[in-house]
DNA sequence: AAATTTTAGTTGCATATACAACTATTTTAA
DNA sequence: TTAAAATAGTTGTATATGCAACTAAAATTT
């Protein structure tokens, strides 16, 4: 039956790696669409501080996997467009708590229709239990590589 | 049962970004063990090469799922490294045929072992018809993109 | 055959990323 | 309590990316 011939990094991370950058791409055209002059990576560090306001850079850089000194640049180009801002923490002098403006809070709730467009697109024909079931999955292929990670 | 609370962009987009950029971590991982100097998209331009010599840039930002400008950069930076040449075609003027050297190949064989390795890795407690079954699901995504984004 | 359009590739510009070296501050240990 | 280690964030360097404007060449129209 060839099972054992699967591999992975030959079958299905082409996948993975162009869904992602196609899910990118719907979402950059819809906020256009809708006038919203913001990235995908702008967007999501928007939605960490909508959900949770005042967060460390790295809490932030935790959560959105990135480098700390991928997301302090993150961070300059969206503070610049004012929609967060740096705020040095008053308990530990090393620490900014980054806040959404009202700008900011304004742009992400403005997102949320964008969103919902983009969502009901992507959701033909797809079920929630084919999600799960993919989801399942990749938690498996992310465990074994922070195993071998963890081993040094 | 909630199961129209489901929501592609805030479950399942979080984890395809995760798994993609730990393959490519754990694969970079590998290739330093192995004296590799390559980072994983240039690996995949040779790995394209290695199946079919002579491509043009058209043809292989194609294959990779990249701009054609994004593509030419990534070609200069493995010609500097020895590892490819362009070649300008001499049917179409417009063209440059792409070729592997010598080295390039050589370097290409010697990543076989390591991405033995990181396949092995990777595989641990996943079936073959987990990843097909992955795989058919993301392709239905990818489809409902490109008939949304072919409507305009 | 000349004019137009399309195609292949390059380049400028803005964004994004990792890694490593660095500064400043805080925590831990001696 | 001073010295050492850990932590938060910044910055330099290299790689990578998309989009749009551009050049040169080929294909198509008229």
């Amino acid at each position: 039956m060839c099972e054992d011939k699967m591999d992975i990094l030959n079958t299905l991370s082409p996948w993975l790696g162009k869904t992602s950058k196609m899910m990118e791409a719907l979402m950059i055209v819809q906020f256009k669409k809708d006038k919203l002059d913001i990235s995908v990576k702008q967007w999501l560090l928007l939605k960490f501080l909508y959900i949770k306001d005042g967060q460390s850079q790295n809490q932030l850089a935790f959560l959105t996997n990135r480098d700390k000194g991928s997301l302090a640049r993150l961070i300059n180009t969206v503070e610049k467009k004012n929609l967060i801002a740096r705020i040095p923490s008053k308990d530990d002098k090393r620490v900014n708590l980054i806040y959404l403006t009202k700008k900011g809070s304004q742009v992400y709730e403005a997102s949320k229709k964008s969103l919902e467009i983009v969502t009901k697109t992507l959701h033909n024909k797809i079920t929630a239990e084919e999600i799960n079931t993919t989801i399942g999955i990749l938690k498996k292929v992310i465990d074994n590589i922070e195993v071998e990670l963890k081993k040094g």
